[in-house]
DNA sequence: CGAACGACCTGCAGGC
DNA sequence: TGCCTGCAGGTCGTTC
């Protein structure tokens, strides 16, 4: 479900919402997430008091007066806040609950999402490996010129990589390569500097503009607040296939790389 | 080492 | 109505 700006947009709607609560108990109805939530989550989270939140690619860091934790939503995850807690329903997999009986909820239908507490989250192995965040500032032409050289994987595929960026998933991968005039199968290693300046201005400007709709609502994506996002108004060409480009008139074209659909305009992405 | 691929899940739409 | 296929916002570990 969700890419960089729809966990920025849930984060920001969380803040206000959350920041300052203490925990007063977690339940956790199941465990078989992407990877097994701890047996002792309540134990760990009891009593402490939520500091803060922060986001890296697309983790949600939920910092804690003793540690911090990370809360991946995969494919289909959400997070709802309950001003009172309702019954629980199909995928509501785990409450945080807070004193004065407000409660998180974490729901994910297909179970790709992870819920971690660690106490050193700049050790984690989940997020050692990270490349730069897109929006921060070392995140350059210079950068990805650097780490595409002699690569023959296609662009698309390496913008999906989150080693070399951080929280690009396949909607702004796509929409960044339109922006860009960039053919998605294009390998990366065959891009000249100049072009990679521009790629990345694409992928910084579709990230601004998404987070400030709020994301992007396919089917059912609400931010912290409850509310869909709007960006998907904005799309040039995801999800559009055998409609006409918005610049030239020809239809978009869909392929399927590492088993994930691109969209492109076949006359303005070489 | 880089690159490709299978794996993990449920839900939904569309064809027959 | 049911059954089948393909598709969906992610990413990790394995294999070549």
């Amino acid at each position: 479900m969700p890419e960089l700006p729809e966990v920025e947009t849930i984060r920001r709607g969380l803040e206000p919402l959350i920041t300052r609560q203490f925990i007063s108990d977690v339940e956790v109805r199941e465990r078989r997430l992407r990877w097994p939530v701890t047996r002792n989550l309540a134990g760990l989270l009891r009593g402490q008091q939520i500091l803060q939140l922060g986001r890296r690619a697309k983790y949600l860091l939920i910092k804690t007066s003793n540690g911090t934790l990370l809360v991946h939503l995969g494919m289909s995850g959400s997070l709802f806040y309950l001003s009172s807690v309702s019954k629980p329903t199909t995928h509501d997999h785990i409450d945080i609950s807070f004193r004065g009986g407000s409660c998180l909820r974490f729901n994910d239908p297909r179970r790709f999402g992870s819920i971690h507490f660690t106490t050193q989250p700049k050790l984690h192995r989940l997020l050692t490996k990270l490349g730069p965040e897109p929006l921060g500032k070392d995140f350059s032409a210079e950068y990805l010129t650097h780490v595409s050289r002699s690569r023959r994987v296609a662009i698309k595929n390496h913008l999906m990589n989150g080693q070399i960026i951080a929280g690009l998933g396949n909607i702004y991968a796509t929409e960044a390569l339109f922006r860009a005039g960039i053919h998605p199968a294009r390998p990366a290693g065959r891009i000249s500097a100049a072009r990679f300046s521009g790629l990345v201005q694409a992928i910084r400007e579709v990230l601004n503009e998404a987070i400030r709709s709020g994301g992007t609502t396919l089917k059912d994506f609400v931010g912290g607040d409850g509310r869909p996002g709007f960006f998907q108004q904005s799309l040039n060409v995801y999800g559009r296939s055998g409609d006409p480009c918005f610049t030239c008139g020809v239809p978009i074209k869909r392929i399927t790389q590492s088993q994930r659909s691109s969209y492109y305009c076949p006359r303005c992405q070489r």
